[in-house]
DNA sequence: ATAATAAAGGATAATTAAGTCCGAATTTAT
DNA sequence: ATAAATTCGGACTTAATTATCCTTTATTAT
């Protein structure tokens, strides 16, 4: 459904959303242990979540991330950021020309589909108490 | 959300229904032409459609491809067969071990999703007339 | 100032997905 | 029989995603 590179984001966002609720700050190190990913390509998407504007980051000793506290932020912001919004957006077929007044053959079967995938993306924030409590599964 | 190689393939069927409901069988080249893919890709795609028993193939001129007749073929059916049932089935983090009983965070939160996914993709046949009054809008 | 620590960034490699090429096998019509 | 049309199958190429390596830059503490 989501990218690999997506999967760690929502993974990651929700350590340090944890972490934060702790008044740690999260070093790529301990991020990376935490969901187990691979280190260079675990830096890559905190670099994308960093530009998005979705974490700040500090350097040097005591240094890492922390979520941008300006916004709460939602799960839809993550997938947006890293995947795009495709998935809520575009054809289900890959048609460019594909709209309400001029739908693909699936185009309304997969409406509720869209409609559900959005409404849960954007109702779930990182800090939300329920994704916290499961922060300590986020690896095999 | 699904491959190109599915979404190939959900046009692919939902062509041949069309056709075969006049009576037609339908040629890789009229296929590929009538859904704008690329034709040995094409091909493979309905190989793989063929070994999963969803249609049956005939050799030669006047040769081509048609339903298999034994059994109603959906949605669900042909997204198996191509991408396999992970949307539905695998965890959203791809946690090998996520279930209701040792569930990720985000586990609850996207059962409804999947829900509304796995009761559309079963509930709608290939050979749904809703899906083949659409039949002429399978390219840009 | 210096050394140690941590993120930033660029270049490259490995893996997977998407797409192509071409010859073999099968069937139809002449 | 032969030629043409069509699917089958394997090997190959290209493009995108995932992952690694290594250097630079910024920050902290000594």
């Amino acid at each position: 459904m989501f990218s690999r590179a997506c999967e760690y984001a929502i993974k990651i966002m929700i350590y340090i959303a944890a972490n934060e609720s702790e008044g740690k700050r999260t070093s790529l190190k301990e991020v990376t242990q935490a969901i187990g990913s691979p280190e260079a390509f675990t830096a890559k998407i905190l670099q994308q979540l960093v530009r998005g504007k979705l974490l700040n980051s500090f350097r040097g000793p005591t240094g890492g991330f922390v979520l941008n506290g300006e916004k709460e932020i939602r799960l839809h912001d993550v997938v947006t950021t890293i995947d795009g919004d495709h998935l809520m957006e575009d054809c289900v077929l890959g048609l460019n020309e594909c709209s309400s007044s001029n739908p693909c053959p699936v185009h309304d079967k997969f409406l509720k589909v869209k409609e559900t995938l959005a409404e849960t993306l954007l109702s779930t924030m990182v800090s939300d108490q329920a994704l916290l409590k499961g922060k300590r599964i986020l690896r095999n």
